[in-house]
DNA sequence: CCTTGTGAATCGTTTCACAGCC
DNA sequence: GGCTGTGAAACGATTCACAAGG
């Protein structure tokens, strides 16, 4: 199904989100698996990981290539790395977090996202008491540097950790100024310019859907 | 479709994740919508907040009974608490949070949970260095209390803040000790027990899908 | 013989369209 | 006339099952 000559043109129309996703689990556990020194995985072996199916695996990747041999598996080196390149990890993304609060901060310190590539080159806040503050080597910077700053680093994601009431003149802003998607943590939905993508992660929504399924026996 | 004798029973086989999802967000806009002084709303405005269509919000509804009067819409108070009572927050829910590193001690003073009747009545760490601090009225205490603390407290629901290394060890302990819903942060993919619910909240993979959707143009 | 890659079948969710009711 | 509630149609994702290839 690929394209023969370039392994790195990926022709997708379109991906549904649940295949991103699991593309990313695989991958953790393709890391894993080269670190214990395994040299090939089935998609049975990853499947069991995932928590799903090997066919289920076997469908996500074709819509990339065909990246396997069949009889034996998958190589786990070359298969980290077709990954890799699929979600865009080839080159490190600069990523600005906006709200120096609470979560603002441990996501600043967060080892997991340098460790995948993710770069945190500028954490903004309003409050001149949070102003100068060290996270982790960064200083915090007064919201009203923002603009600067994004023509300056270039940053591709922009994290949303501010309140509610102050998230969207905030992404308003940093998508004028250049930022092309938006993690939103602050529980308000939000718009974004035609071209900008944008993905919210609600702590509140996630406590309710267990309170539901709690309540309602074993659905969802 | 609905039972006409008890309104608060409501007789479901299996909803999905993203109709549950979806009511959580008309919630929160129902609130808003209250807040003004509005008496009334129809599934069209509802959807307009939640990036949906009517027909969608409709359906979301019918699962679970008829709550609008034709020709005119939903009344916002009875709606609020028919999804109020259909989410299970009609009644506070008992959470712990095990990991008071940056995360955790965030989300332990996050006041979306309180707000939206989850109440925190306990974080745990090993660390002899965190036990003992004060997070906003709670002290963590050391995770050598978790047993006793859940057979006293009765929490419902774990969140799950510790380094993945760690995070499938303390899942069993809770489990084991009563716990029946865990929210997971940690980066590892974990099992529970049958009766158990899990949910996963990955920050690496969400920056991920954002670095997919960039690299891929308008995809997922 | 084992495991991939993939059309075809199945299953689940969303959208359509309209009858029913205020 | 306007808006809900809901079967039916359309769409999308997952699972099946098997041909192809090491």
């Amino acid at each position: 199904m690929n394209d023969f000559t370039s392994p790195q043109t990926f022709p997708v129309k379109h991906i549904a989100e649940s295949t991103v996703r699991r593309l990313s689990l695989y991958l953790r556990f393709l890391e894993e698996f080269e670190a214990k020194g395994h040299e090939t995985i089935s998609s049975g072996e990853l499947a069991a990981f995932g928590g799903t199916t090997s066919a289920q695996v076997r469908k996500d990747l074709s819509f990339f290539g065909s990246f396997g041999k069949r009889g034996l598996g998958y190589s786990v080196k070359d298969l980290t790395a077709a990954i890799r390149e699929i979600l865009g990890l080839e080159h490190p993304w600069s990523v600005i977090i906006v709200g120096a609060g609470k979560i603002g901060a441990a996501l600043a310190q967060y080892r997991g996202f340098s460790s995948r590539g993710f770069t945190v080159v500028g954490v903004y806040d309003k409050e001149p008491a949070r102003v100068g503050l060290k996270l982790d080597g960064l200083v915090v910077r007064p919201e009203s540097e923002l603009e600067r700053d994004i023509h300056r680093l270039k940053p591709q994601i922009a994290v949303i950790t501010v309140p509610a009431e102050a998230a969207q003149a905030l992404v308003d802003r940093v998508t004028a100024a250049g930022i092309k998607a938006v993690l939103n943590f602050a529980p308000a939905p939000l718009t974004v310019p035609d071209g900008v993508t944008l993905r919210a992660v609600n702590m509140a929504t996630e406590l309710e859907i267990l309170a539901f399924t709690l309540t309602n026996g074993t659905t969802v």
